[in-house]
DNA sequence: AACTATTTATAAGA
DNA sequence: TTCTTATAAATAGTT
């Protein structure tokens, strides 16, 4: 529908692609509504960019219902094969589904650990760099951010210690005037409390935090 | 589009809903799929008619991977709704179990999509970038396997192919010497033989395999 | 299930 | 991105 015939194949050119997925995205959910207003039916459209954007459409806004009636469903007709667990009950149908999910969830996290792919094809593998990369990212940042409070709250403390200090290397030098016009008195202590010997707090690079550049 | 204009809301008459249903089904499902393949979206769409009947559409026919996709994007959006699935008490121990670890599951899998992250600590979070980082060496490493065995089995397909046409190349100089020895006979069928019409086999740079560095 | 008159979607261009 | 426009595609009503 447009001033040339189309190929049905990946658009090659980024923007054309862009353009092309915008305006056909909104022609899509558009077509989504209209068949579930006018035919009364039930829709749930997922869509994900290349770049891993979420759009959707779903009937009455209710997405999670619809999954759900779609889980029920496909479940079922997963058990036309092995009718021998639909015996015990919908109780342990439950339990089963439930099972399937944690196999999915498994096999998933083994997908992001990097484990057992050899049965994925490239576009899946394509994808899953796609998504872990920007896990990485994400990770990164919260790091980044977590090691720069860090360091904010230690050179909070840093200048806290430090005033503290100056205010007792003051104390310390009155009471040296104070003992000089009385040198007759114990002096031993004087060489105990010398200013020279006070905790001096460290320059900020010299802080036990190491960044991770890449 | 069609004879008449159309309101946006429900048909009244049942087996005229029952044909537009029909219809429009088919083409939202073309439209899903084009798409997807066009833009290189992941789609997936899902249909229940009014009789609950289903219909449904993924990219790469993988519907759960979708789906699971969907579940973990949404889920950082659903933390506002609270606990209130739990109530339900009456089930086994084992169930319980099941779900419990369904949860520790997609813990994990949000974190290794670099979401719900904020109650990471600093030394959990290192740990998290160096697994992904080493899952991602090797997805790296499987994908450029794959490639470069497509690669293999194009080149070799090409170095067949361009024998063939040395093959039929000289046969067709051999016509062509017959028939300059027979200069009467049936010239056009020479023009369409000559050996300029061959399919030449191209250069390996221009196979249409996409190296994505990163 | 086919057929078309129309409407709608959209590719290309601005 | 948004608008415009020529054209391809979808489809409502009909057979």
């Amino acid at each position: 529908m447009g001033r040339g015939r189309v190929q049905l194949k990946r658009i090659e050119n980024k923007i054309n692609r862009q353009v092309t997925f915008s305006k056909r995205r909104s022609g899509l959910l558009k077509k989504a509504h209209e068949i579930s207003v006018l035919c009364d039916a039930e829709v749930a459209l997922i869509v994900f960019s290349t770049k891993g954007k979420l759009f959707e459409y779903a009937t009455d806004s209710c997405m999670e219902r619809i999954l759900e009636r779609y889980e029920r469903y496909a479940y079922a007709e997963r058990q036309l094969g092995g009718a021998e667990i639909e015996s015990q009950g919908c109780w342990s149908l439950e339990h089963a589904k439930l099972k399937a999910r944690i196999e999915v969830l498994q096999r998933n996290q083994r997908h992001c650990m990097g484990e057992d792919l050899d049965n994925l094809s490239l576009r899946e593998l394509q994808n899953l760099e796609h998504q872990l990369d920007t896990a990485l990212k994400h990770i990164r940042s919260r790091k980044n951010q977590l090691m720069f409070e860090s360091i904010a709250e230690l050179q909070k403390k840093d200048k806290a210690l430090q005033e503290q200090n100056n205010v007792l290397a003051k104390k310390v030098k009155e009471k040296e005037k104070e003992q000089a016009q009385q040198p007759q008195w114990e002096q031993q202590n004087r060489h105990d409390l010398n200013s020279s010997s006070l905790v001096r707090s460290q320059p900020i690079h010299s802080l036990s935090i190491r960044f991770v550049g890449r």
